[in-house]
RNA sequence: GGAUUCUUAGCUCAGUUGGUUAGAGCACCUGCCUUACAAGCAGGGGGUCACAGGUUCGAGUCCUGUAGAGUCCACCA
């Protein structure tokens, strides 16, 4: 038998490992309509956090949903090789044991990383297997394996040749401490507290200058312009001038160009085109140099004369000291200023003109805005999360996709004598690969097909693409969302997934972001140790509406805890008191068995509705009131009553079975190990049980109405003797007009033989308590001894119901009275309004006898 | 500047296509060790749904405006 109390630890040991064992993960059963999912590949650099925690468990939910519902579950595992933020680490680890990754050299390095990938992974499945995730380990992919690899150099080379990636030479963002190109969205920009330098530049053969305002004034050795407003009177007569470039007194022409706005700094604005996305732009348009002042880790080169070799924000200092001395510096103006930062290692971005490899995005995106305006469009859950992929898909840039990093897939692009070559393998002697790799993002937008064979027409592609659903948080929408879907589109002229499930951001529980820096985060696999994984997968995914952001709060898991434990308690005393059943009997049921399997059916109607359209709040507050307030408040104790009656315990076993199938995916374990315990159970196991469904020989509809009645006086019962103090051996007369009623009604209230009497004894007082309504009409009297007092209260008492009775009545009788309700409101409304009129109007005219 | 979410009980949150006396958990008050569960049971108190208008027979829900909080994107020489 079970223990007393539910222990989390124990119900949750070697559960997972049996799983794996039978196989129950795997999927491929052909008989079964397909339903697949692709993990979101979690980054082979660190640890789950509560994020992921959250992510997979609302798909392990789905998953084991559809499993249970006959579907066969082909949720596919992966992790990321996350480019830069694994060399990183790995860099970081490297240095630690004094090793430089250019002198173990690039084959060096990637035995590391790939030492690093393996601890790093092995980590990670052990925290998937304590989630209780079920996943399809034989299908596992990894971003740098041999079937992502080989599909992302497909990918490469037919978008190349279908003129979809090109080579250019543009201003990028660049990471000086990573020394790789990144993509605009891994950058994040930060307010930093800064300067605007306002600087000299002194006008050609004259003694007047210019105040040009800039924060990083050691650019100014690679400007090749000033420009002015063509509109601003102030200095558009000047264009066609030059200027003298302070230190450096090199002559840069004075040019007219939009770019420069009236309103902002000075007017003037100084032009480096190799160093700023704008100025880059200006310089294309009036044709100016772009000259190249710094080397790759951000240092200044040879451009920069005697400042070459010195880090760039040194170079700032020293410049700004030597243009104080000669005069050049007009004021330094403090500002705050918002600055691009390195998603990864954190430094500021530095603007850079290189040669890098470009995916032209506007086709692309195009063809995912065309298509969400057909019914065959990517579904977003909730709707609203479409707009942030189509307003990102409208306005767009060319995404750079070569990093210069060792950790990740080499460009497929060969080199020898000027020429270039685009296939996988070496076009021959003397032939050289790109040293570049690819952004991560360009092998995850592949994830959904490439982990299923593509561009090979294999059996898992046909059968599991597109996939169903994709589960992920709101800020990798477009970081990976769009990218799936346009690369889908191109690839597969298909949408990669029918749904897109969108999940909000765990906060701690003050509401800020869990972060490093705040140091506010929460290892879920402390929670899991504290209150079990059950505990945290229910409160994970029932606390928030869909794509709501979730404060994490330690006191709802401990709450989640303790209805687990209910469910656990009412469990043993379900098992307890059907030890001897050997099979279901329905054939003697009683009120309260109709009725609690007539509630069983409404839940699981409401369940599987709700599961399918992802609303697992919902789903949650619907079990948690029925186990809690209508199982085990209500029924178990009526149920008691009936230990004689086989078709109640029938029911008691039948309603627990169900119980623990509806939650099975929200608490595989604890429902697992209680299933394990039922006597009569149709599978080994409850992961392979089939989904409750509604049973119409279990709808006993007329059931509900009478017991809510039923429920009502009895709770009026006790709130009245509560407050008037009535002893628990008083005696009583009790009537009512139905049999069910009689005998829930006298055992809960404890109505004893002994205490029955007839006729009121003219020592006694009465308390009449009585309910009357269509379904059910009930009179209990109480007999006591009372004060004139009491008396009186007893009369204000029953004045206030009075006058809530006749505030009611009248708000009901003009609402029915509105043909406006009554012509327009559904009309089960309207009947139910007047049914309840019905009942006040008679429960009132009792208390307008007894007030007589 | 653009987009978007939020404002409901002391706290954290639900509240479906508008349906008429707004729900839950925790916290609070009162009484119970009634053997499935005191991590529990039985009762109870607590909300002019941010504010102001509008549409409607009917608004927490739809529309407009105001205030406050958060997030994303763009700009930031």
């Amino acid at each position: 038998m079970l223990e007393t109390k539910y222990n989390h630890k124990k119900v949750e040991e070697k559960k997972y490992e049996k799983w794996l064992d039978k196989g129950y993960f795997l999927s491929g059963d052909k008989t079964k309509t397909p339903f697949s999912m692709v993990l979101p590949p979690p980054n082979v650099t660190g640890k789950l956090h509560l994020g992921h925690a959250w992510d997979v468990t609302i798909q392990d939910i789905i998953a084991r949903y559809k499993r249970m519902d006959g579907y066969d579950v082909l949720w596919l595992p992966g992790m990321d090789h996350a480019a830069i933020a694994t060399e990183a680490k790995v860099v970081a680890k490297l240095k630690e044991e004094g090793i430089n990754k250019y002198e173990i050299g690039r084959e060096g390095f990637l035995k590391k990383a790939w030492e690093w990938k393996d601890e790093y992974a092995k980590n990670i499945r052990n925290q998937w297997a304590k989630m209780g995730i079920s996943l399809d380990y034989s299908k596992e992919r990894f971003t740098l394996d041999e079937i992502s690899t080989k599909a992302v150099n497909y990918a490469f080379i037919k978008m190349y040749n279908d003129g979809l990636i090109y080579k250019g030479k543009k201003i990028i963002n660049w990471d000086p401490e990573a020394k790789t190109a990144l993509s605009n969205e891994e950058v994040i920009y930060k307010n930093v507290e800064g300067a605007f330098y306002h600087l000299k530049y002194y006008i050609e053969d004259s003694n007047e200058y210019l105040d040009v305002a800039t924060t990083r004034p050691e650019t100014l050795f690679g400007d090749t312009a000033v420009a002015v407003n063509p509109k601003d009177e102030r200095y558009n007569k000047l264009i066609g001038k030059n200027v003298i470039l302070p230190i450096v007194n090199r002559l840069i022409p004075i040019i007219g160009d939009e770019h420069a706005d009236m309103e902002k700094g000075t007017g003037c604005v100084k032009i480096t085109p190799a160093h700023d996305p704008n100025d880059f732009e200006v310089g294309n348009r009036h044709d100016l140099q772009r000259i190249v002042i710094m080397d790759e880790s951000a240092h200044m080169n040879e451009n920069a004369l005697h400042y070459k070799g010195l880090d760039r924000f040194e170079a700032r200092e020293k410049l700004i000291e030597e243009l104080k001395e000669k005069d050049l510096l007009i004021e330094i103006e403090k500002i705050t200023h918002s600055v691009g930062h390195s998603e990864r290692t954190g430094v500021m971005i530095e603007p850079y003109l290189s040669q890098q490899w470009f995916v032209k995005m506007r086709p692309l995106a195009d063809a995912v805005l065309a298509n969400q305006k057909t019914e065959g469009k990517v579904n977003f859950i909730p709707e609203r999360f479409e707009k942030i992929l189509n307003n990102w898909m409208n306005d767009c840039y060319d995404w750079c996709i070569s990093r210069q990093l060792w950790w990740g897939i080499r460009v497929p692009a060969w080199y020898k004598d000027g020429e270039m070559k685009v296939q996988v393998e070496s076009p021959g002697e003397g032939w050289v690969q790109d040293e570049d790799v690819l952004d991560t993002w360009f092998s995850s937008a592949l994830w959904p097909f490439s982990t299923l064979g593509w561009p090979d027409n294999t059996e898992l592609y046909n059968r599991y693409y597109p996939t169903n659903v994709l589960v992920t948080a709101y800020d990798i929408i477009f970081f990976w969302v769009a990218r799936m879907v346009f690369q889908g589109l191109e690839f597969t002229d298909k949408i990669p997934f029918n749904d897109c499930l969108i999940h909000g951001l765990i906060r701690d529980k003050d509401g800020r972001k869990m972060s490093k820096s705040l140091g506010n985060g929460i290892d879920p696999m402390d929670m899991i140790e504290e209150y079990g994984c059950d505990a945290l997968r229910f409160f994970l995914t029932t606390n928030s509406a869909p794509g709501q952001d979730l404060r994490f709060d330690e006191e709802k898991v401990k709450s989640t805890w303790n209805f687990i434990n209910k469910i656990w308690n009412a469990s043993r005393f379900v098992l307890i008191n059907t030890e001897n059943l050997k099979e279901y009997d329905f054939k003697n049921l009683t009120f309260s068995d109709k009725w609690i399997l007539t509630r069983l059916n409404k839940t699981i109607e409401e369940v599987r509705k709700n599961m399918d359209k992802y609303e697992f709040h919902n789903v949650g507050s619907e079990l948690y009131s029925f186990i809690w307030n209508d199982f085990c408040d209500a029924y178990i104790e009526f149920s008691k009553f009936n230990m004689d009656n086989i078709s109640s315990k029938s029911t008691l076993l039948y309603v627990l079975e169900n119980i623990l199938k509806l939650l099975h995916p929200f608490m595989p374990f604890v429902t697992e190990e209680l299933y394990s315990n039922l006597k009569i159970k149709e599978t080994e196991s409850i992961m392979i049980s089939p989904y409750p469904n509604v049973k119409e020989e279990f709808n006993f509809d007329d059931t509900i109405n009478v017991m809510e009645d039923i429920r009502n006086f009895i709770t009026k019962a006790r709130t009245i003797k509560k407050e008037n103090n009535i002893k628990k051996d008083a005696k009583y007369k009790f009537e009512s007009d139905n049999s069910d009623a009689y005998i829930l009604i006298s055992n809960t209230l404890k109505l004893t033989e002994e205490n029955k009497i007839d006729q009121n004894n003219d020592d006694y007082n009465e308390l009449i308590i009585d309910s009357k309504s269509n379904e059910l009409q009930n009179t209990l009297i109480y007999y006591y001894k009372e004060s004139l007092e009491d008396k009186n209260k007893v009369i204000e008492e029953l004045k206030k119901e009075k006058e809530k009775l006749e505030n009611s009545i009248s708000r009901r009788e003009k609402l029915l009275s509105n043909p406006g309700y009554v012509n327009n409101a559904p009309s089960n409304l309207v009947e139910e309004e007047k049914r309840k009129l019905e009942n006040e109007k008679l429960t009132l005219s009792e208390i307008i006898k007894k007030i007589i």
